[in-house]
RNA sequence: GCCCCCAUCGUCUAGAGGACCAGGACACAGGCCUUUCAAGCCUGGUACAGGGGUUCGAAUCCCCUUGGGGGCACCA
C-alpha cells in the first residue's frame, strides 16, 4: 500500500496552484510537471439523470490521472437534491463507468476509509462544519422566506439591477436572531462573502483567474431541508476525502471564487483545479448537455453512455474517443490503447477551448476497433445485437454455426454492432421478400437474367460449397454466357440475399448452405418468369 | 444586462518566439483495387477571426474589436 499522503506532504516541488505572477506562457512551462506523488481525484455524479457523455469524459480524465500517477480514483455520489432524484440513475452511472473500464478505488460497493460515499449519508458532517462557519463568523443563518426573495428579485429586475440577495439577514442583531430561533423559523445558512476586493486562483489549464468578490452574493451553503448545497458539500468532502486535484467541467469555473473563500474560511489547503472544456453540440452551438437535439441528418443525437452502448459502440472505442475529447495523445495519431493513454496522460495536453463533438470520428474509430476484433470475440459481441434486432433468442444465435461464417463477412463493413442485423437478416429468415425488378441485371432484360440464373442454379447444384470451389466455375460461367462477372454475381446476390448491397456473395452462399441457396435460386427464377410473362404480354 | 472562459483546415486537433509559405486525424474529392458495399493503398483542396502593438523575428507574448461558449437558484 502506497503511503500517498506522506508522499504528498513531503513533495519538494511547490504546489502548482500557488498563486503566481508568472506570465501565462511561463506558467505553462511550470505546469508541465506531473506531480511526483500519487494524486487523489474523484468523480462525483449526481443521480438526477442517466450518465452523460460529458460526465464520462470527466470521469475518464480523472481516472487516467489517478492511474498515471498511481493514485486513487474515488466515486462519490452527490445526492443532495431530493427533488430531482432519479431512482436508477446511480445504477446507470456505475454500469456506464464499469462498461468503460473505469474502476474506482473508493466509493459505492467498494467502500474505503473516507466513507460514507453518499452525501445523503453525511448530513451530520455538513451540519457540523456549517455550524463551525457560523460560530466563527464566516457564515450566518438567513430567515428570509422564498416569498421575500422572489419579491426582491422582481423589484431588482423592474429596476434593471443585477439580481441577488440583499444580505438582509447578515445584519440581524443578536436579539433578532434569538427571536427567529425561538420561533423556530426555517433557516438556511449563507456564506458571508467578502464585501469588496478580489479573489484569485490558479487553474491548471488557464493560469491565474481573478474575480471581483462583489460578483458573488452570500450563496446558500445549507438548505432549509437540512441538505447542503453543492458548494458546501463538495468543499467539505474534497477536504475530508483528501482530494488533491479537481478535474471538472468548465461550467464550474464561475463558482471557484466561492469555493476558494470557503477553503479560506475553513483554513484548509486548496486542491489543484483544472476546468475541462465543455463538449459542444456537433453543430458547435450550445453545450451538449442541454437537451436532446437532432443531428445533421435529423437523427437523434445520443447523449447518454447507455445509448452509445445500445447503438453498438465498443467500450474500447468509446474509451479512446472520450480520451481525445479535449486531450491530445500525440501530434500524429488519435488511436491508442488504454495502457498508452495511462502512460501518456497529462494536464498540459488538455485543451482549454470548447469543441464540437466529432461524431464522424467516433464512427470511424468504432469501425477501426471492430476490425481489430478476433472472430470469436466479434461473434460474441454481435450475438446480443442480432438477437435484439432480429427477434431471435441469444442462446439460439450463439449456437448457430452460420454466425462465425457470417461475422467475418461484415467485419470490415460495420461502423457499429447495431448495423449487423441489416446486413445479415437474409441468413435468418425463412423466405426473402424483395422487389423482383432487382433481379434484372444491368444491360439485361428479364429473360436474359432468367437464363443466366438458371444456368448458375444448375451449376451450383453440382458444386461443393467452399469459396475455392464456387468462384472459378461461376466466373467461367459468366464468360460462357457473355456476361460481366458483375452482372451474373449481381443476379445471384439479389437471389440469395434479397439485397443489391450485401456481404460478399460466395461467403453468403456458404453460410446459407447449398439447400437454402438453391431454394432461393428457384424462388428468384419463379419471380423472373412472372416478369418475362408480363413483358411478353405487355 | 453583469461576470468569467475560449479563438489554427468543414470538424477534432499539433504547436510553449526562429526547426511552420503551419503537421496529424476524421470528413470530403479524384484515382487504384474490386462480384455490390466496405476495407485498404495513393493523390488533392481548404486554416493561424480582424486590427493594433512588443521583437531582428509572432500561430505563439500584450491590448482592443469581433465571434463562440459558460455562469449569475434553497440544481448539481
Amino acid at each position: 500500500m502506497v503511503d500517498w499522503w506522506t508522499g504528498w506532504r513531503d513533495r519538494t516541488n511547490p504546489p502548482i496552484y500557488q498563486l503566481t505572477n508568472l506570465p501565462l506562457h511561463q506558467y505553462h512551462k511550470e505546469k508541465t510537471m506531473t506531480p511526483n506523488y500519487p494524486v487523489r481525484v474523484r468523480m462525483a455524479p449526481s443521480p438526477t439523470g442517466y450518465f452523460h457523455l460529458g460526465s464520462a469524459r470527466t470521469a475518464l480524465f480523472n481516472w487516467l490521472y489517478a492511474r498515471h500517477t498511481g493514485g486513487a480514483f474515488i466515486l462519490r455520489i452527490e445526492d443532495t437534491d431530493r427533488t430531482r432524484f432519479v431512482a436508477d440513475a446511480l445504477q446507470d452511472a456505475m454500469d456506464s463507468l464499469r462498461w468503460l473500464g473505469l474502476d474506482w478505488d473508493e466509493g459505492p460497493e467498494v467502500g474505503g476509509p473516507h466513507g460514507p460515499y453518499f452525501q445523503s449519508e453525511r448530513l451530520p458532517i455538513y451540519h457540523e462544519w456549517a455550524g463551525w462557519l457560523v460560530e466563527h463568523g464566516h457564515a450566518y443563518r438567513c430567515y428570509c422566506s422564498e416569498a421575500r426573495l422572489g419579491a426582491l428579485r422582481r423589484a431588482q429586475q423592474a429596476r434593471k439591477e443585477n439580481t441577488g440577495y440583499d444580505r438582509h439577514c447578515r445584519h440581524l442583531t443578536a436579539t433578532q436572531r434569538a427571536e427567529y430561533a425561538a420561533a423556530a423559523t426555517p433557516a438556511v445558512v449563507r456564506l458571508a462573502m467578502p464585501l469588496a476586493g478580489e479573489t484569485s486562483f490558479t487553474d491548471a489549464l488557464r493560469g491565474v483567474i481573478t474575480f471581483d468578490n462583489r460578483q458573488i452574493i452570500d450563496p446558500i451553503l445549507l438548505k432549509s431541508d437540512g441538505f447542503p448545497t453543492y458548494h458546501l458539500a463538495n468543499v467539505v468532502d474534497d477536504h475530508l476525502m483528501e482530494i488533491t486535484h479537481i478535474l471538472r467541467g468548465d461550467e464550474w469555473l464561475n463558482s471557484v471564487p466561492l469555493h476558494v473563500n470557503l477553503y479560506r474560511a475553513f483554513g484548509w489547503e486548496m486542491p489543484v483545479y483544472a476546468h475541462l472544456p465543455l463538449i459542444l453540440d456537433p453543430s458547435g452551438v450550445g453545450k451538449l448537455s442541454k437537451r436532446k437535439k437532432k443531428g445533421e441528418g435529423g437523427e437523434e443525437l445520443l447523449t447518454y453512455i447507455r445509448e452509445y452502448r445500445q447503438a453498438g459502440y465498443l467500450p474500447e472505442a468509446m474509451f479512446n474517443f472520450l480520451a481525445i475529447l479535449g486531450w491530445s495523445y500525440s501530434a500524429d495519431t488519435d488511436l491508442f490503447s488504454r495502457e498508452q493513454a495511462i502512460a501518456a496522460f497529462d494536464i498540459p495536453h488538455i485543451n482549454a477551448s470548447p469543441g464540437a463533438l466529432p461524431l464522424s470520428k467516433l464512427d470511424w474509430m468504432n469501425g477501426h476497433y471492430i476490425r481489430q476484433l478476433s472472430i470469436p470475440d466479434l461473434t460474441g459481441r454481435l450475438a446480443p445485437f442480432l438477437a435484439r434486432d432480429l427477434g431471435i433468442p441469444v442462446e439460439t444465435l450463439a449456437e448457430d454455426p452460420a454466425l462465425p461464417t457470417l461475422a467475418p463477412l461484415i467485419q470490415e463493413r460495420l461502423k457499429t454492432l447495431a448495423e449487423a442485423a441489416a446486413w445479415l437478416d437474409f441468413a435468418f429468415v425463412a423466405k426473402l421478400s424483395y422487389d423482383p425488378q432487382m433481379l434484372i441485371a444491368k444491360k439485361l432484360d428479364a429473360a436474359g437474367s432468367l437464363a443466366a440464373l438458371e444456368a448458375a442454379h444448375k451449376l451450383l447444384a453440382g458444386l461443393p460449397f467452399t469459396e475455392e470451389a464456387l468462384e472459378g466455375p461461376l466466373r467461367d460461367l459468366a464468360q460462357e454466357l457473355g456476361l460481366k462477372t458483375g452482372q451474373l454475381f449481381g443476379i445471384l446476390r439479389v437471389a440469395t440475399t434479397g439485397k443489391e448491397v450485401a456481404p460478399p456473395l460466395f461467403g453468403s452462399m456458404i453460410a446459407l448452405g447449398r439447400e437454402r441457396t438453391l431454394a432461393r435460386c428457384a424462388q428468384a427464377e419463379a419471380s423472373l418468369r412472372t416478369l418475362v410473362a408480363a413483358e411478353s404480354t405487355g
